[in-house]
DNA sequence: GTATCTTCTGAAACGCGTTTCAGAGCAAGG
DNA sequence: CCTTGCTCTGAAACGCGTTTCAGAAGATAC
């Protein structure tokens, strides 16, 4: 395959000339140029970028570190993720993580190898001490909250955001509330318990579950929920897929919805509308969009920054 | 930061060591190896993959392409690849192409210029013809039928996958069956109408939908579908996500199912166990994981493989 | 004792595009 | 007429790791 200096000598100019052309430089006669032009299309010259990576040292591409690629929630992050990026000519790595810090450090490996100009990351098993350490190689976003000042972070305000879907749960009459959330230890889950006992007078720790984070957990959550004595009156989820789970197994064994319990989703994801979930609409897909951009703002000398985002509500008929 | 020639010097040995120690090659004394680890460790030396990658040749990168990420049907084929990718020490880089032909264009692009080593294609506009002009610079795996013979091919065979559902919907003892289809000439689709005339008696023509994608197409399906005077007993969907759809927006009218209408879905996404949507479960995380395997197996010299998977039935409440 | 291996080492070339630097030619300014 | 400035050009160095090739030293084979 044909190189500039193939080029070059086909068109009996110097590499530089070649160069310039290439990048559109305005000092080269119009003749040259013709002739450059014509000696690439002639021998179907095709720029090697792994070439222009090396040379320039930017390589055009930002990795995205998620648990899984599949799960529905992480779907319209990377939806605006993979807008923006495309805009922009960049491209994304995925990196699955499974939660499993070792796969994270690995991803961040990559920003240290130079193999990506960026790291977003969506969910981190990581301190954030430990993920400073990256920092030097490369800017990091996250969507999480409580990043450092070095470590742009777009998030969903979890703490207001939850506070916010208890205030609606009130408003509809609820006082016996109950949530369910993710993985227990994480900061998000810890801004919503402390939204919870903030705001929820009858809060207690029974009625906080935690683990559930699929539509089959939903479904487990069924059982779990029922067979408890004494029960709220409500349940606001921390997932879309949870509720939903939890709604359709609940309607398969005609308990009815919002009678029984009465249920308040977060995310907003399309399929929820289908079903009525009630639901707290998370800008997601702006949030992917904004981490990109944040991210290349970074690249070009800005600074890191730090933003939070707040959820609305959706009404469905689960409430 | 320091490169392999800063190694050298510091060690006092040539580069071709240096080298040599980076990938574990046998022939260097014990002693200098000790003195390059030393130097490496001393200096903080990190490998720098853009170089490695023009030197070698190789990305360790694919590039996977499909319309949306963010719809669940993707999301467990993209699954199977990320696992595969992470075993093989390989990157996935994402393409979204919203179904359209030029980003299609710019993604395979990057096997040209070298910046993957591969392509994954997972919904694709472009014709075989177009697809087999990019084959000289690397493997492409798609995941629908009727590729040629260069490009390996690992699908569900939506012609038999359809016909093993209708005989399904048969033994349920529906005959008059309609079916919901999404790009009305995809290759899957004009299997699968094909099917739809070859195995049902009473198939017609307005009895095809076409144009349903997501779960909202879903929510209007409904209206269509009962704005309709003669209608079918049962609905065939290709897609949970449309059935989904369908089947809140029935259920939100008081509508029985499958009493008003039978249902069978298709994909078995795990969120539809939880409504008990009948529905013909297809093996998409394995044939991720084998669309990755088969494009490395070619990129070390194999053949190009042609597979068609079939789906198995998964009793629900809705036929 | 000579021929043949095996082990170990490093100089130089390679992959390929970009950038720096020096210089030539020509026009405009004073 | 001289200075300054712009336009155009190419040689060489750079980014950095790998590979080829030639050769030295020591060990084994016959």
């Amino acid at each position: 395959m044909a190189n500039i200096r193939d080029i070059a000598k086909h068109a009996d100019v110097s590499v530089t000339t070649v160069s310039r052309v290439l990048n559109e430089h305005p000092y080269v006669s119009k003749e040259k140029r013709t002739r450059v032009h014509a000696a690439m299309k002639e021998l179907g010259y095709l720029r090697n970028q792994q070439a222009l990576t090396l040379s320039t040292g930017k390589t055009q591409r930002v990795v995205v570190i998620l648990p899984y690629m599949d799960h529905p929630y992480y779907g319209l992050f990377v939806n605006g993720l993979a807008k923006a990026a495309l805009e922009h000519d960049y491209r994304l790595v995925m990196w699955q993580t499974e939660y499993k810090l070792s796969e994270e450090r690995q991803a961040l490996d990559l920003l240290k190898h130079r193999e990506v100009d960026g790291a977003i990351v969506l969910s981190h098993e990581m301190s954030f001490k430990e993920m400073e350490t990256y920092r030097a190689y490369g800017p990091i976003a996250v969507a999480t909250v409580g990043a450092p000042e070095t470590i742009s972070s777009i998030h969903v305000d979890h703490y207001a955001s939850f506070v916010s879907g208890i205030h609606v749960l009130q408003e509809h009459g609820y006082e016996e509330i109950g949530i369910i959330l993710s993985r227990s230890h994480s900061p998000s889950s810890l801004a919503r318990q402390q939204a919870y006992f903030d705001e929820v007078a009858h809060a207690r720790e029974q009625w906080i579950w935690t683990g559930y984070l699929t539509s089959e957990d939903g479904i487990r959550l069924a059982e779990t929920f029922l067979s408890q004595k004494e029960r709220p009156r409500a349940l606001f989820f921390s997932s879309d897929y949870v509720a939903l789970g939890f709604l359709g197994e609940m309607q398969r064994r005609n308990i009815s919805i919002p009678e029984e319990v009465a249920m308040l989703g977060f995310d907003g994801h399309p399929i929820s509308r289908a079903f009525g979930l009630s639901t707290m609409l998370s800008p997601n897909e702006q949030i992917g969009r904004q981490l990109f951009e944040t991210t290349l703002a970074e690249m070009n000398g800005a600074i890191p920054e730090i933003h939070g985002m707040t959820v609305s509500y959706q009404a469905g008929m689960t409430l």
